[in-house]
RNA sequence: CGGGGCGUGGCGCAGUUUGGGAGCGCGUCUGAUUUGGGAUCAGAAGGCCGCAGGUUCAAAUCCUGUCGCCCCGACCA
């Protein structure tokens, strides 16, 4: 149920410097509670010291962690954090991962990467020992520090620059033997998100940078999330925005086409501009961004409230490079600036979204500066180089499996799971010999938990106004006993003896034996989060009872002092 | 990297506009009175005003440069 193993602890002895005053710093809850009930100090930015009650989580996230990777068939190893150029060089990445990769020179100004993940390092290990496909399937892991320097560290530990991750990295021989692993893994982090006792949602993703073909990630619900989801509350789908795929259905019949007119637009360059100068809705109206894709420019349009996904933009174009036309370039291709761009009469290749077909009558720009075009009509206007899905998916969107309105949601990546295939056994000539003695490329797959993260994440989700709300299976101690009076010798007896006696039942409790006013205490405790409080009063323990109060509600009860234990075991069991 | 903001005792801030005393609240230390939701009184310690250069009789304040941090956008566990 819970890790043994640590002492208990003194509140006098303890490092734990709370702050009464909210770090001006901090914006998110996480990162302020974090600071304020004294778990983590700044050392730079996205940079952090853990002090003693954060490290306490974090080796409980830890554990449960190392059991069920272990439950999987996962063995723990370490690898280094200095990782030399070469091997980065040998998978491409080198290049490809560009600043987000710290770099450092040794003395013999050889260059070196501090790990922003180990796929390269564990590769080369596995291809120099493992030969055979008897060796296989072979599940690695460890539990390191990453570092990755973001373009902007945030919200504390939500998003460092240092931060801690299990990493687990499977080897197959073939894809049936990746799927096997991959469903050991979703398995194995389900379960761990469900011990953790976090609200979580497994959701389909985009491989990203990594690669593969397969992907999911493990979202914690909270409103601050950095991600946006979209799930179905009928079945069983739940997507990353990036990813969920936007079904279009024809409404049709449509309006009769009007005739196309020029119009003055002096000065109108949004969306909102024009919809309070035409009264039309912004439904009615069509955006047109511009995008260099490796070099060549395109046009892309747009139904006016919709959002473009750069991710499905790029994967449609099948382009390795993607990024926003510059304002000079798309004068000189098409005339006008941006807010008075439009696909009539633009001999640039144009893609549409695929609601845009289903479209009619509508205004967009006329590539000229200052007009728009009103009642235009695709086909008949324009026609573009294809209609394709390249919106971002929003709340009542209709499910891809099941077409009932999907549901929004924000969540924070706690979880990544992915099919990475041959993708770096082939950069580095990774292989082993199949029965047949034929050489075959290794087929992996890699697992990441935010291991620093997830406890921010719980904080995020878990807390109020007066502190943290810690999960049972990850608080620092289970229960804060405290006396109201250190001075009143019968109180600090009563307190004493309790502490013993949970302590001895393998319970992990904190005493605040500090000579503060009850305030003050009482403050500290529900700032840091503990689960379970015993208060030793005087009126109380003259008819030998305590008072207990559980952190996540507001009453109190008096419980008979030789009752307290079992009745904590029992709510520590329910969890 | 672009946009916005901030660097003044441990924390939170005022002072900068208009140059001339380094201040306030919290915390810390000592003593007393207190003791059930961040006590009161008395006393004390603690600051290269981010750093460097410049202007000036005189710079926290004006000028130049530089470093760091936070927030908003593109990356990701």
């Amino acid at each position: 149920m819970w890790t043994r193993g640590y002492r208990p602890m003194k509140f006098s002895e303890l490092f734990c410097p709370t702050l009464r005053e909210m770090p001006s710093e901090a914006e998110t809850v996480s990162h302020q509670l974090l600071l304020r009930a004294g778990y983590i100090r700044k050392a730079g930015a996205g940079i952090y010291s853990y002090l003693p009650l954060a490290q306490r989580v974090l080796k409980k996230i830890e554990a449960i962690v190392r059991e069920e990777m272990d439950r999987a068939g996962g063995q723990e190893l370490l690898m280094p954090i200095i990782q030399p150029r070469e091997l980065w060089e040998q998978s491409g990445r080198w290049d490809v991962y560009g600043d987000e990769m710290f770099r450092l020179l040794d003395r013999h100004q050889r260059y070196f990467a501090l790990g922003p993940t180990h796929e390269e390092i564990i590769t080369s290990l596995v291809n120099g020992d493992v030969h055979s496909y008897r060796d296989l399937p072979l599940l690695l892991y460890q539990i390191q520090n990453k570092y990755r320097d973001e373009i902007r560290p945030r919200f504390g530990l939500m998003r460092g620059r240092e931060f801690i991750m299990k990493d687990l990295y499977s080897f197959d021989m073939d894809e049936a033997g990746l799927d096997v692993s991959y469903l050991k893994m979703y398995t194995a982090y389900n379960r761990i998100f469900q011990r953790l006792k976090l609200q979580y949602r497994v959701v389909e993703a985009d491989s990203g940078a990594i690669g593969g073909n397969e992907s999911h990630e493990f979202m914690v619900l909270a409103d601050t999330g950095e991600d946006a989801i979209v799930f179905c509350e009928r079945e069983d789908f739940a997507s990353n925005v990036e990813k969920a795929a936007c079904v279009y259905r024809d409404e049709g019949p449509h309006e009769d086409m009007r005739e196309m007119q020029k119009i003055h637009t002096p000065g109108m360059r949004t969306i909102k501009d024009l919809v309070d100068f035409t009264g039309e809705p912004e439904q009615r109206h069509v955006k047109t961004l511009m995008y260099f894709a490796d070099g060549q420019l395109v046009a892309v349009i747009l139904r006016g409230d919709r959002e473009l996904n750069e991710i499905k933009l790029k994967n449609v174009l099948g382009c390795n490079q993607l990024f926003m036309a510059d304002d000079d370039s798309v004068r000189s291709a098409c005339g006008a600036g941006f807010g008075s761009l439009g696909p009539v009469g633009m001999d640039i290749k144009i893609y549409a979204d695929q609601e845009i077909a289903g479209l009619r009558n509508f205004t967009c720009g006329a590539n000229e500066d200052d007009y728009h075009y009103i009642n235009v009509n695709p086909g008949r206007d324009f026609l573009p180089e294809d209609y394709v899905d390249i919106r971002n998916a929003v709340e009542g969107d209709l499910c891809p499996v099941c077409g009932h309105p999907l549901k929004a949601a924000r969540g924070i990546e706690v979880g990544h799971i992915f099919k990475l295939g041959t993708k770096y056994s082939q950069a580095m000539n990774a292989t082993v010999l199949d029965k047949n003695g034929q050489s075959v490329h290794i087929v992996m797959g890699c697992y990441g938990i935010g291991i620093s993260r997830t406890m921010a994440a719980a904080v995020e989700q878990n807390h109020d106004e007066n502190g943290i709300i810690w999960p049972i299976p990850i608080t620092p101690f289970q229960v804060i006993i405290i006396p109201i009076n250190v001075k009143k010798q019968e109180q600090m007896e009563a307190a004493l003896s309790l502490y013993n006696e949970l302590q001895e039942l393998g319970l992990e409790v904190l005493l605040d034996d500090r000579d503060e006013r009850a305030g003050v205490k009482f403050k500290d405790a529900d700032l840091i989060g503990i689960p379970l409080r015993i208060v030793i009063g005087p009126k109380a323990l003259q008819e030998n009872q305590v008072e207990m109060k559980k952190r996540w509600e507001n009453e109190i009860y008096n419980i008979a002092i030789d009752q307290v234990a079992g009745t904590i075991m029992n709510i520590l069991k329910e969890g």
